[in-house]
DNA sequence: CTCCGTGCAAAGCATTTGCATCCAT
DNA sequence: ATGGATGCAAATGCTTTGCACGGAG
């Protein structure tokens, strides 16, 4: 499964050529529960030896959250990066640390298509996102 | 209900001073289905015979929000304002045309419950936001 | 050799803040 | 009279773009 790719292999999958920058890039986000924006990735790969420059940054993550190798997230009015497998696309996102969980699909299905019949709305049955708390964060 | 309050009465029931300004920008968003950003709402409003300040309208639509006049939504990486009266706050929204449709709560409500113990996680039951297509965008 | 990716600097926008003025209580 | 609201202008911060260089196929 491709979670188990190396960043390599998941780039050229993607039809993207394997650049130091975007294995960087994509090897930072690869196993991460929380999104991260450009300006996070940026400052942590800078610690790494020579560094990416931003405007990489951002052209990386536009470029592997087009090739559906990242989601994107609404971080508080900024863009936000996951790294995403063939893991399922539901998300369960915590308000309190930003995590984001996957969530088991059966759980969703027959709710949306019981939602569809109710309401006439289709919902994206590839991306739902779920705000709340997480377990580890609910109030003891 | 709120709903059929006029702006002035639900600014008062907020606890805000009914402005002029503050009159305009809440009478502009009463009704509509799809959120608007500052700008957008900025704009609008200079066609008005006067006008409001650009700053004014951001300064509004933060406080009418924090005093739960509106929701607040992420429309491509910009804030976007939408008015709510007393309805549920389960929204719809729809990605080919950014109408917010409201959902009837008892839809959502067993099921959020389910979600909960199968995952741990607690959803946010005072507001939910599914993205998707509406009835009215959904192809033929 | 030819592209595509990179990086710096500059530009572009949405949003916020400082400060003087104005209005309503 | 007094405190909050307004508006302009300037500042801030994220993101994109222009352009020249460099490396991989």
């Amino acid at each position: 499964m491709s979670t188990r790719m190396v960043p390599d292999e998941q780039l050229r999958a993607a039809g993207l050529l394997p650049t130091t920058q975007r294995r960087a890039v994509l090897a930072l986000l690869v196993g991460r529960s929380r999104p991260l924006t450009a300006q996070a990735v940026h400052a942590e790969l800078a610690s790494t030896v020579g560094g990416v420059g931003l405007t990489t940054v951002y052209r990386a993550l536009h470029t592997l959250a087009d090739a559906g190798l990242l989601h994107t997230f609404d971080l508080d009015g900024q863009r936000a990066y996951r790294h995403c497998g063939a893991a399922p696309h539901q998300h369960l996102i915590c308000d309190r640390c930003d995590a984001v969980l996957e969530c088991p699909p059966d759980v969703v299905a027959s709710w949306l298509s019981e939602l569809h019949h109710h309401t006439g709305f289709t919902p994206h049955a590839d991306r739902l996102d779920l705000r709340g708390i997480c377990a580890a964060c609910a109030p003891t």
